[in-house]
DNA sequence: TCAAAATTTGAAATCGCTTTGAATGGCTTT
DNA sequence: AAAGCCATTCAAAGCGATTTCAAATTTTGA
């Protein structure tokens, strides 16, 4: 009783006084049916509100229809995580493809997810993202043969299907364009140390710096997640040093709030005393341009990048080779009023 | 070739020496099944990393063994919802239960995807949220006989499991206090008209301001999704009036940030000059203990009512009356640096 | 010691779909 | 008019698990 009792094909096939292989053939589009019973089927299904059981499906075609998604603690699932998300769930949505998202607590648990994954066939693909310099989850999902996109790059043996932002550049680019305007102390708060996107954007600094003969000074490069609350403390302790630091390079808004809070505590202004470029994933909720001052970005939307990795899925399941399958986008440099000519003295 | 081919229970059967039969009720905690066989079974699945396939296991079972989550658009995915994710995947992650999340765009397409979760049996259950005050979403799943927890509440005919925080209570304490220290003009940014939770916020500010005799000045009251800019922008529009609002009740984390920036931009200090008091849904990455000033806020951990609403979800999964699901969180009011008396005159 | 009961195992049906291989009937073709 | 072809349709065999019902074995009881 109560028993949410579905229509099957069964039932579809009965009410249509036709075959159970018919009515499969007519709505899946093959091409051995008369038009007119395809549309009489067609109608049927549409009126009775008929969808195939997702699992009896499954079962049969050996497909999963679905991504899966596996998020490490908190810090994983934050604004950027939710943008980058939204971004593929659009695409997919239009797929009729599912989203399938774990979160776990430790590395551990992050492996032992994909092989439940794998074992249990719940998803034809993962999407990876935050990948480590040489990432030990990439090595699994290619043995477990769990294809995969990453978001990010990382070094393994095999070819990875990849898409990333160029990290390097970027920073090379805001990096110099701080010594055009003379500064000389210039901090950087990146990433946690041993993401590739990390290294990749200190090269960036390092490389303008060095290509200046600067010299880079560890009291000035932090390493952290991107939350308000290290970049304040770091950018305050950095803002202590004397001669001080004139301008910072902020690896994402969340860290640009926690260093604007610090400039100001220091009794400092933004634009004038004190620079600031900040990467910025493009959150809806908060927008470089209306800030005061507005502030000077390097921008690129992870929200694309989810959607078009979407599509890199649907690609590389449709056999596409994984060599085949590389995009490096380039990242805009947004000048604004963050970002000003360095102090006298 | 190349196909990943998982083990499947027949192999394993087969490697035993066994039927499927005793292999799966010795998996599956059967008492009929000697204790010795038992061991020898679990220890060789677990050796050779057997799981059943989910497909087959949902076919025979007539359980998805998941719940959905549907997002609407953008405003629907951020950092709240994340959050809450964060909050309902870390219980679900133990119950063996997927998440399985969907965005769309509109209203009709939402409830579009609620219909074909429903006719393809993909989920158990699933979990509404921000619901308005009558919500369509939460009849039709009615209708579906799909089993949900509503995150907030709702005017419908008949009992829906919910669990919500009292946003009434709090607003109605914030506004109290911030009248106590003598602030008259008090500016309410709440969320977009409709939603419950947001009617049950204006609520509270008018019983407290009708309880000191005050009336409600609509220009002081402004709905909208809660992004940094939508509040920067109506901040300052009130602002500009005269006499000023001296305080503000801020919707959301992201809210006070648009807050501050128009206070300081109208050259004026939180703390002093005008006080605000924020709602708090505790992000790990906006802390507003360390914000300079310290706010002043309602708090109340939205990733808490995750974790607690994936607890009830299972209750009812279990055949707990919907009657009986019905949680009203309290909110804890912490007063900070950024609520002080009102300035004279 | 032997029937009856309890314990333990297995064969086969089932879940709802896709897909293979065969059957049906109407048209050409010779 | 018989043979051969198409165009359609269908019956039945999977997919990989659970579960019903029956069978085999062991234990118990008198």
């Amino acid at each position: 009783m109560g028993r949410n009792a579905a229509m099957r094909l069964k039932d579809l096939a009965e009410h249509l006084g036709l075959s159970q292989t018919t009515v499969s053939r007519a709505l899946n589009g093959y091409p051995e049916v008369n038009e007119a019973t395809r549309r009489r089927v067609a109608e049927a299904a549409n009126l009775l509100g008929y969808r195939p059981n997702a699992s009896a499906l499954r079962l049969a075609t050996g497909r999963a229809g679905a991504v899966g998604l596996v998020l490490r603690g908190a810090d994983e699932l934050g604004p950027h995580m939710s943008e980058f998300l939204s971004g593929v769930g659009s695409y997919m949505a239009s797929q009729e493809i599912d989203m399938l998202v774990s979160t776990v607590a430790s590395h551990q648990e992050e492996l032992a997810a994909y092989r439940r994954l794998a074992a249990s066939q719940k998803v034809d693909a993962v999407i990876l993202h935050s990948p480590t310099i040489s990432d030990e989850r990439a090595e699994l999902l290619m043995d477990l043969k769990i294809p995969f996109v990453l978001h990010g790059r990382t070094n393994i043996g095999h070819p990875v299907a990849w898409l990333d932002i160029d990290n390097t550049s970027a920073l090379e680019r805001a990096t110099s364009h701080l010594l055009d305007l003379g500064h000389r102390r210039i901090a950087l708060l990146n990433g946690v140390k041993g993401r590739t996107f990390a290294q990749h954007r200190e090269i960036g600094y390092r490389t303008a710096l060095t290509a200046r003969g600067l010299t880079v000074d560890p009291a000035l490069v932090g390493n952290s997640v991107f939350t308000d609350e290290i970049a304040f403390r770091m950018a305050q302790a950095m803002l202590e040093q004397r001669p001080r630091p004139t301008a910072f390079l902020a690896g994402s808004m969340m860290t640009a709030l926690g260093v604007f809070r610090a400039i100001r505590q220091a009794g400092l202004e933004l634009g004038s005393d004190v620079s600031m470029i900040a990467h910025d994933d493009v959150f809806p909720y908060l927008n470089a341009d209306n800030m005061y001052p507005t502030m000077s970005t390097t921008r690129s939307s992870i929200r694309q990048a989810g959607t078009r990795i979407a599509e890199l899925i649907m690609q590389i399941l449709a056999g596409k080779p994984l060599a085949d399958v590389h995009e490096l986008w380039p990242v805009e440099l947004v000048l604004r009023e963050s970002s000003g000519p360095a102090p006298k003295g």
